[in-house]
DNA sequence: ACCTGAACACCGTTCAAGT
DNA sequence: ACCTGAACACCGTTCAAGT
């Protein structure tokens, strides 16, 4: 068959800006953003990597694109529901995705550091989120203490600051040294460690419930918000 | 004078591992940390290559030895001071030390998410921050549940989410739309960028006050903390 | 006009050849 | 034994040559 495309080389669909941050995002996915390179997108759509640039301007674009991308997972705020529910069920919806994508975190914090303005899906999230503030009988000056107390817990920080299992593909490079040495060298974290491993009663395992801490954390926030809301009232 | 070693190459010091480490951070300083490459590191320092991998295993383990390097700059726990005191300083000081490298939080999380264990500077950090917290009369259950509240307080995210002055060097690859159609899509931010620029009777120029904002959060957390605290007591 | 291969200026790291 | 240049397998992006 003189004059058929490869068939190796060529896609189903026709490549798209869609097609290309999707692909970029899986990438980053299986191997974190140091993994993700356009030679390596291209290779996954079967195409030249010069034709990534119909599509995005540059990576620092592209990356911009991803980012758009995984923020426009979090889910819409729910109607009719008082404000604290809905922040609620928006920040865990948004903390479900960062989990999803553990490279977004870094990313959009550098990009917020470096670029001028957040990216459109970012801007739009906030901005709703303002507006359940509103909604909820905040003040304007109350909504922008609000938005810096819930900082991180918006975007950008998933909290695991202890990973009780190490990813499975993780080398360690240097092996940690023996339970002794590390509880002599940090008896305060030897204590919390072996206090939360102990009294694990209904949860599974030793080590602490991530999710729980979460909305520990999270509630205990909302809480002083409020406290502070109704004092103003 | 023949034997002698080129002036150019010779450096004045012989090469260590800390002469190493605080190139790397100047150049991350300056350039982020995208500018950063062992062969940049080299030319600074005025050495091949490959002279900096007697002191540094790999890159992966020069960026761990970052990571030390500015978390040892937090200033040490007070002594004689309140838990509330004390915690509250030393958050504070993290915070200057993230605002001087810019480039550390986010490489602080990554190696958080990847690594099994954060380098020793860090684990010394959060051991002592859980000794301020146990000292103050905490119980361990609170202590841990305080360490999660802090969250990303005590490292890894400095809560710029909007810069108000861009930083000079940032070219605006797509230029932000005119205000009209920025307020008329983000109507929230607009309103409540257009009331912070409005009332700031005190603060100096237009935008808020990152600092005010920083502590003001920070004290909230602390807030809820020691009502929880004595509400178990 | 569109597409794309080769090329350029990088990168981290290996390794063999030099002293 | 130590040091280091060349080399390898990458990378993002430019650009000219091909259709």
């Amino acid at each position: 068959m003189p004059g058929r495309p490869d068939p190796a080389r060529r896609s189903r669909t026709p490549l798209s800006r869609l097609r290309v941050l999707s692909a970029a995002v899986a990438l980053a996915d299986e191997g974190g953003a140091d993994a993700l390179s356009m030679r390596k997108i291209a290779q996954r759509l079967g195409v030249v990597p010069m034709a990534l640039y119909k599509h995005v301007a540059n990576k620092d674009e592209l990356l911009d694109g991803m980012i758009d991308t995984v923020v426009g997972e979090i889910d819409p705020p729910v109607e009719g529901a008082d404000w604290r529910t809905t922040v609620r069920l928006r920040v865990l919806s948004a903390r479900r995705m960062l989990l999803r994508h553990p490279w977004a975190s870094a990313v959009i914090e550098t990009r917020m550091k470096e670029r001028p303005a957040p990216t459109p899906a970012v801007m739009a999230y906030l901005d709703e989120m303002i507006g359940v503030f509103r909604a909820g009988g905040f003040s304007l000056d109350l909504v922008h203490h609000a938005m810096h107390v819930m900082g991180s817990r918006l975007l950008g920080f998933s909290q695991e600051l202890f990973v009780d299992s190490p990813s499975p593909a993780a080398p360690s490079s240097s092996p940690s040294p023996p339970p002794e040495e590390m509880a002599a060298r940090y008896p305060n974290i030897a204590e919390l460690a072996g206090a939360v491993a102990h009294d694990a009663g209904s949860v599974v395992g030793a080590g602490c419930d991530d999710q729980y801490e979460f909305e520990f954390a999270l509630d205990l926030t909302l809480d002083g918000l409020e406290r502070l809301r109704d004092a103003a009232a």
